[in-house]
DNA sequence: ACTTGATCATAC
DNA sequence: GTATGATCAAGT
C-alpha cells in the first residue's frame, strides 16, 4: 500500500475501513488473525499500519512521515471509552530528555495524531473499527500535557527517580516500558553517579484520550 | 472495578 | 539496548 500523500487521502482510507471487522481487514491485507493478543499485543496497530499505508513500524519517525502524522489505535468499549492507556515514547534517563516542553519528543509525537478506535468484541476478529479522528491538541489539552511533562522532566533532571510514580500526572503519566521489570537503562543519579534504572516511558491516561474521542466518537454501523 | 506495574513480539 | 506496536495481569 502506497503511503497517503495528504491528510485528506489518509482520512479517506480511514473512512473506507470504518465499520469493518478486524478479520476482514486482515484478510484484505493477507494477514493471519492470532487467537488473542496475549502474545501479539501490537497486532492491531501493525494491521492498521498495513491497511492505511504507513511505513515501517520500527523506525523512529511518524507512521506517515510524508504528512507528519502519527497513528494510534485505541481499544474502546461500546460507549466509545478507551479501555487502556496509550504509550507515547520512552523517557530517556541519561540527561537527553531536557526540561523544555517545546523541544520534547512527546510534544512532537502528539502534534498530529490519527486516533483509530477499535471496539471490543466477543473475539479479536469480530472487533470493529470505529471512525478515525485526526487530532491536534487544543490549548487546554496542550497545557495539561505540558504541566505534566514539565513535572516529570524536572524529577528526572534531578535524578530523583524514586519520586516517579504512575499516580502522578493528570493526563500524561510515567510507567515502566520494556520487556520486563529487569529492563534497565543508564542514568545519572541525584549524586551524579552513573547507575542503572528501570526503563520507563510516557503514557496518556485513558481519561485523556477519552475526552478527545468524546468530541467525535460514533459506533460503527452494523 | 480500575489503575499501576509488568510484560509480549519484532526490527535494528 | 532502543525503537516500533501495545495489552496483560497483579495489586489495591
Amino acid at each position: 500500500m502506497r503511503p497517503p500523500a495528504s491528510e485528506a487521502e489518509l482520512m479517506e482510507r480511514a473512512r473506507e475501513w470504518a465499520g469493518w471487522p478486524l478479520a476482514a481487514i486482515a484478510a484484505e491485507c493477507g494477514v493471519q488473525v492470532p487467537a488473542d493478543l496475549r502474545r501479539a499485543k501490537g497486532w492491531i496497530g501493525q494491521l492498521l499500519e498495513a491497511a492505511l499505508g504507513a511505513t515501517g513500524s520500527s523506525l523512529p519517525e511518524p507512521d506517515f512521515p510524508g504528512i507528519g502524522v502519527e497513528m494510534k489505535t485505541l481499544p474502546v468499549n461500546e460507549v466509545g471509552q478507551p479501555q487502556e492507556s496509550t504509550y507515547v515514547c520512552t523517557a530517556p534517563l541519561d540527561g537527553s530528555l531536557g526540561t523544555r516542553w517545546e523541544a520534547s519528543w512527546v510534544r512532537r509525537k502528539l502534534s498530529r495524531v490519527l486516533w483509530v478506535p477499535v471496539a471490543m468484541g466477543s473475539s479479536l476478529g469480530e472487533r470493529r473499527l470505529g471512525q478515525a479522528l485526526l487530532w491536534s491538541p487544543n490549548a487546554e489539552e496542550e497545557g495539561l500535557l505540558r504541566t505534566d511533562w514539565e513535572e516529570h522532566a524536572a524529577t528526572i533532571a534531578l535524578g530523583e527517580l524514586w519520586q516517579l510514580d504512575a499516580r502522578r500526572g493528570r493526563a500524561l503519566q510515567i510507567r515502566p516500558k520494556g520487556a520486563s521489570a529487569d529492563s534497565t537503562t543508564w542514568t545519572l543519579d541525584d549524586e551524579g553517579e552513573w547507575t542503572r534504572a528501570q526503563a520507563i516511558g510516557f503514557y496518556l491516561r485513558a481519561s485523556f484520550t477519552g475526552g478527545i474521542l468524546a468530541r467525535n466518537f460514533r459506533l460503527p454501523k452494523g
